[in-house]
DNA sequence: ACATTAAGTGATT
DNA sequence: AATCACTTAATGT
């Protein structure tokens, strides 16, 4: 058994599911930014987030991304679920944010753990309700907050998960996940500085109000 | 020393 | 809020 997924899902899962996912998922690694799933992709197998965090994204017609929200650990991807139903293609990509560790579990086993497991469609059903408000949170942001609120909320969702107030990122690098341009973030942030609610240095941010 | 990349700023739409 | 044009600052070779 993997120590890890053991103490990310035993307060979730009961042992003898957590022995199947043990038994028929496959343990993967990914490093910070490499892309777990990309739009158009065909879903096998359904990821269960162990450690680490990943971000999802959407894209538009011209290629510019825009930030979804952000998935941690006990988290999995609701676009798998509702796209193992079908044979649908991804709709979004999956970017690791930090180091991360997934298991990957066969979309056969959905159908079987669903009518087997309470416990497994508690948390089918729970991540699918998570994910909704989270998008629709996601909303809200982008259509009634302004883009400092917007920038702001991107910061300490970053700060948060990786679990650090500094956080290594350029203005470029916001400007292209919360899809507007690099000068506007320069603006903002340094007014978000007079404020003293970050600092800013070369290639890094602290937040100081989390 | 020079080139490259990140960040700051005024002006315009 | 976006874009352009330009400056300044930091960093790599």
């Amino acid at each position: 058994m993997h120590k890890d997924l053991e103490e990310a899902y035993h307060f979730i899962f009961e042992d003898e599911l957590l022995e199947e996912i043990n038994r028929f998922g496959s343990f993967s690694k990914f490093n910070a930014d490499d892309i777990i799933l990309d739009i158009g992709d065909r879903l096998t197998k359904m990821p269960l987030l162990i450690t680490g965090a990943v971000k999802i994204l959407r894209e538009d017609a011209e290629g510019n991304d825009l930030l979804l929200y952000f998935l941690e650990r006990g988290d999995t991807c609701a676009m798998t679920l509702s796209c193992c139903v079908g044979d649908r293609k991804s709709e979004i990509r999956a970017v690791a944010e930090t180091a991360t560790s997934l298991m990957m579990i066969p979309i056969e086993k959905m159908e079987t753990w669903t009518a087997k497991y309470k416990s497994w469609r508690n948390f089918v059903f729970q991540s699918y309700h998570e994910r909704l408000s989270e998008m629709l949170t996601t909303i809200d942001t982008i259509a009634f907050l302004n883009m400092d609120k917007r920038i702001f909320k991107y910061l300490q969702d970053k700060a948060k998960i990786n679990q650090n107030e500094n956080i290594a990122v350029t203005h470029q690098e916001i400007a292209l996940d919360l899809h507007t341009s690099r000068v506007v973030v320069s603006r903002i942030l340094k007014k978000l500085e007079i404020e003293k609610k970050i600092a800013l240095f070369r290639n890094q941010i602290k937040v100081l109000e989390l």
